[in-house]
DNA sequence: TCCTGGATGTATCCAGTGGATACATTTGAG
DNA sequence: CTCAAATGTATCCACTGGATACATCCAGGA
């Protein structure tokens, strides 16, 4: 059972949490990086070395920072009937341009940590499902990942060259009716 | 005139180009981050503040070294008759691939500096420059555009879904050629 | 030749970082 | 009630990027 808010006992009772919420509500606010653990631990107020129990150390948190990204972006992938390549697509950038900052941090993993258990693992292989099942005409289990890809890629790379400044659009609108066209005139998704 | 390497007088002579040169080395040898200031400079036999005359900051070695990628990357790329849509997306690739740490620290910068003068700006620009005239068709300037940057957006997003572990291809090789069949069935490239 | 001023590199200090170790407090199972 | 485990703290460390003051070298003019 969650501790009031306003005990201020010894226990945190629930610092993983609490961390990971400030940090995730932090990139959402437009902050690019992490914050120092001294900074996070200083707004969560404990001490700098308490969050060292939950996280092995920055990059653990990082990838538990990943996790929460992904299952926030699954949240953004309609279910059921709805859930179409188009649909997907719209989703995933919208969730991207929503979020930049967290989309950023979400790919910046090294390519051991993006499928490491248990974060963000499991979370990767849900939207990786998802994108398997929104793209699943009947053809063969090979093509279907293979437009799986193609879209995904597009849509990453286009978004990433608009994030680094090679996509000089005027406005985030721009950049994301412009990738939605060239995803749209590319027949991956119809 | 350049003194030679035998002399150790007190000044360097070539340090920024030293510096250069030796970071470059170290991300195409495999190192994935920039190496501290320190070992930099020590490296070099030179102290850690000497950098700081040319450099404002780490941040500006950083620019400076995507600068050197970029135009490693531009001598990838045929000129002449040699340079078509499929040449230039082998030598990017091929680019990609060869050096990833370098690569990646191309991309990484932040939309400000990418095109920041005098580096990385041109070298970036004479990538585009290459890459709208393997693509033009004699169509009309935004098709060439649009092309351009869907064939740009799905060779760099693919690379680095790969690079991130999304694309779990046994061998890099074997990565070179999934993406590679991606992008030729897009019918982008002709 | 000498000297002088700017350019180049050094020495030394600083606050902040991630990490390690030892210790204090609280909780809960018996 | 007790005591071991869980949770959080205090304090130390090596290292980082940066700032300031100083040392050395070079080129040009008298």
């Amino acid at each position: 059972m969650p501790k009031s808010d306003s005990d201020q006992s010894y226990h945190h009772g629930s610092l993983k949490e609490a961390a990971l919420a400030a940090v995730v509500a932090r990139l959402r606010k437009g902050e690019e990086e992490l914050p120092t653990v001294r900074e996070l631990a200083s707004e969560i107020g404990v001490s700098h070395r308490a969050l060292y129990r939950y996280f092995t150390d920055k990059d653990a948190l990082k990838q538990a920072v990943a996790g929460e990204g992904f299952a926030l972006l699954a949240e953004r992938i309609p279910v059921g009937a709805d859930l179409t390549a188009l649909s997907l697509i719209d989703g995933f950038l919208r969730f991207a341009f929503d979020e930049p900052s967290l989309y950023r941090l979400m790919f910046s993993l090294r390519s051991t940590a993006l499928l490491a258990e248990p974060v963000p693992g499991p979370q990767v292989r849900r939207v990786i499902a998802l994108a398997t099942q929104a793209f699943d005409d009947g053809a063969g289990e090979e093509a279907v990942r293979n437009r799986v890809f193609s879209a995904w890629g597009l849509a990453h790379g286009l978004f990433d060259l608009w994030r680094a400044g090679a996509l000089r659009a005027a406005s985030p609108d721009l950049a994301y009716d412009f990738i939605r066209a060239r995803i749209l005139e590319s027949g991956l998704v119809d």
